[in-house]
DNA sequence: TTGTTGATTTCGCAA
DNA sequence: TTGCGAAGTCAACAA
């Protein structure tokens, strides 16, 4: 990894066209030949930059990284105030907890909360659009499709509600209910759902990590 | 904007638990407190970090970083083998071209590549659930509506299926066709565009700057 | 390889 | 402030 920091001005070619003024700021080649340009604000996210893979051609005040597509990145470089190299190896990576997925894991161990006799068919129940997070019958043997969010907003009762229109075409399958499940249903998600006779289902993570049935409302 | 080359494990605890096994990594402090935790690989993003607005508590050997709404980044430092500082100052900002916007602009501007006869009423047609991005009418007289995106997906196919509906109670317009328009069409959204009567246009940006019509291909 | 979905999405604009 | 839509989204995973 190569940590530049330069007064210099970029452009960038490729889906669309972007430039930066001239200006201090920190330029990153990593050992992939990637290049970011940093400003000191602003989120993670840089100014400008070339994921890799990509070729890093360096001439003496410009650098040209091209893409594998053809985009290109290219920095002029108008006074360098730093410049120094490190070897940072490979890195192990990072771990997550917490995503939609282990929501999918715990609500599919817990079926039970949903009612005296559900049973899971399946996690992602394929169909022509997508597949369906949980697919599970009630205690009547009826079909249940749900939808598993992080976050509940309107999207995702737009998702279920496109599922649910094409499973009921299904004379096997139908009829399906649909529930709506996610840590946090927005407002106006909520009243969507409603009123297209979707169920709401707020999960509370920790306490399903712990299997508290409590956790769960049904609305 | 602080760099630092250190050998840490990381620690972040907010919308979700992730951890970073210790290993030698770029730390990055920009002006606002905020951090970038780098590897050498991967793409723009890092591998951790934390937004502004955020507070920075430096201890021996430890950084604990404390956002907004509470979550926190904690920075074990096992090994420091850099740490240097500079003083960016405010960066102009970027400049784009070749967005939303001006496919918006291209075809507004190009209403013949539609069919003979074809005129624009109005860009940003306005109505009760948000701005149709065309409104047209063809040769005959019938209204069409047009939705732009770069990338046609799904969402965009309910957008415009919602405006249509919209649109066809009003016995002044109906019946009101729909033309879904962008530079690449996802085949879900093409499909779920056909089973709505929907027409799909494929655009291509450069051809359209250019003013060839040939580019326009209509499905 | 291609396609689809989730994300600590981030970012910008408008109501 | 909140909500909605776009993004050079990125990244993970399945077909």
């Amino acid at each position: 990894m190569r940590l530049v920091i330069a007064r210099c001005s970029v452009n960038y070619a490729g889906r669309l066209s972007a430039h930066l003024p001239l200006a201090l700021r920190l330029l990153i080649i990593k050992a992939d030949s990637s290049v970011l340009v940093h400003a000191d604000g602003g989120s993670y996210k840089p100014l400008n930059w070339m994921s890799p893979p990509c070729r890093l051609d360096e001439q003496p005040g410009r650098w040209v990284v091209t893409g594998k597509s053809g985009e290109t990145l290219t920095i002029e470089l108008e006074e360098i105030l730093a410049d120094s190299s490190f070897d940072l190896g490979i890195d192990p990576g990072l771990i997550k907890d917490g995503v939609e997925s282990h929501l999918q894991e715990l609500l599919a161990a817990q079926m039970h909360v949903l009612g005296e006799g559900w049973r899971l068919v399946r996690r992602e129940y394929p169909t022509p659009i997508g597949p369906v997070d949980l697919m599970c019958r009630d205690a009547a043997g009826a079909c249940v499709a749900i939808e598993i969010k992080r976050r509940g907003e309107i999207d995702g009762v737009e998702q279920l509600t496109r599922y649910l229109e094409l499973l009921n075409r299904d004379p096997l399958l139908a009829p399906v209910q649909g529930i709506f499940a996610a840590q946090e249903i927005k407002p106006q998600a909520r009243i969507l759902a409603q009123d297209r006779g979707i169920r709401c289902l707020v999960l509370d993570y920790d306490s399903m990590r712990g299997a508290d049935d409590g956790a769960l409302r049904l609305f």
